[in-house]
DNA sequence: TTCTACGCTTGACATAGATCAAACGTGAAT
DNA sequence: ATTCACGTTTGATCTATGTCAAGCGTAGAA
């Protein structure tokens, strides 16, 4: 019992969000942490559910997305480890905004609102990680509006392709980690449109097809134009 | 001077964010507090500006938004007296995520970063109102992404309209506060887009325009179909 | 191995909405 | 009252992207 509660408080601990946490606030936290596991394709709450608290992923993947009436879907977040969910009804009351799904076998920990709201309450550090979150998240939502609003499907793509390699360290090897329908609905697009503009590239010689989740970049120069606008698709 | 000073204070006091907040905290923030007023179509921050505090609309008004390479305009927000705006490179660091003008001749008070976050480290309830202040907003975005990405331009506007009815005790004699230009760049769309739009709900007795800036909802049901989907503009 | 399902691609087509250009109104300034 | 500027409207046209339908490929199940 007392192990298994050493572990808890340990996985808390290493939560990000947490950062600066003395141990004795960690304890509790873990002692109001609820820890399941959810599923491939399983849903972890809707738009409209109230929301009692907020999530943490442990490990595994989750998709916060939106659905149209005709099921057309746009993917606002993709959330991996350490990273938290679902905050927005904790301290703006009402209800989710977005529906949110295991996109694989993920580990999360929930947090109830009242006792997380206490513990904010007596630590400001905890208050100012929680602000930058939301604030990072803020500044996502508004460079995801820009580009549905003003920008072009390719030129989304190409921001993606060269955030990725960013990612791996400017590498032009890109490897997806999400299928081409989901990179489709992060783009705010659908399937054949992301098909068809990826073929295009291809024959321009901007990217190259590796297998099916693995391409390469050849042309970086190219795709920041394209990312920017400067550069258009025959 | 003590005179002015009691006016700023209790100007400052004034501001719902900072709600519940003691006398001298106030009186605190009204001594770092730039005051400062704005023409009309005066920029305030520009995109990529380092952030080294937040604003509070006074009186007036300011829109926040993103522009396209070729100059195409989305607003973000527009923000009206007692609203916060800015706040993003408090907490997350870095630059400004968009521009920001005053729409009217405004009044703006400045907060400088460092004072303020050692305000909000003393004053839990001032963190818990920013933290409202920042779900709130996120919302609103998580809803504008949807209508962008998910829904046409004449549910976005069947929306619009139905909440300023709603703002207006659900009257259906609506008074625009912003121009058509401005409300087209609200709805992701340009000034055409909306006229033609506006002319279709017309003619099929949907509204009634009433002067350039005044219009009238005929059928609110139709209306209320139109803005969940479930009508077309034939 | 063969079968099956699902994700991906491709083609033909439809359409919402942007662009360009021009005319129109109206309110503010002279 | 007249002028001017700017917001708005209108029409003609263009294009990016969505829709529908069919075919393809591959990975995993049997």
């Amino acid at each position: 019992m007392k192990a298994k509660n050493m572990y808890l408080v340990n996985l808390v601990a290493s939560i990000p969000l947490f950062k600066g946490l003395s141990l004795e606030h960690c304890r509790n936290l873990a002692d109001i942490v609820v820890d399941s596991v959810f599923s491939r394709g399983q849903n972890i709450f809707s738009e409209g559910d109230e929301g009692n608290g907020f999530y943490v992923v442990i490990s595994g993947r989750v998709k916060i997305y939106k659905l149209s009436p005709e099921g057309k879907e746009q993917i606002l977040h993709i959330f991996g480890s350490g990273e938290p969910f679902g905050e927005v009804p904790v301290f703006a009351g009402e209800r989710f905004p977005a529906h949110a799904e295991a996109i694989e076998e993920s580990r999360i920990f929930f947090f109830p609102r009242d006792s997380f709201v206490e513990l904010i309450k007596k630590n400001p550090s905890l208050a100012l990680n929680m602000l930058a979150v939301l604030s990072r998240r803020l500044r996502k939502f508004t460079v995801l509006i820009e580009d549905l609003s003003l920008k072009e499907v390719p030129s989304r793509l190409s921001a993606y392709l060269l955030h990725m390699s960013r990612a791996n360290n400017k590498s032009t090897d890109l490897v997806l980690d999400i299928s081409k329908g989901q990179l489709a609905s992060i783009l705010g697009t659908i399937p054949e449109t992301l098909s068809r503009i990826l073929k295009k590239m291809t024959k321009e010689g901007l990217i190259r097809s590796e297998g099916t989740r693995h391409l390469r970049i050849l042309d970086r120069e190219g795709v920041e134009d394209l990312a920017c606008g400067a550069r258009k698709l025959t």
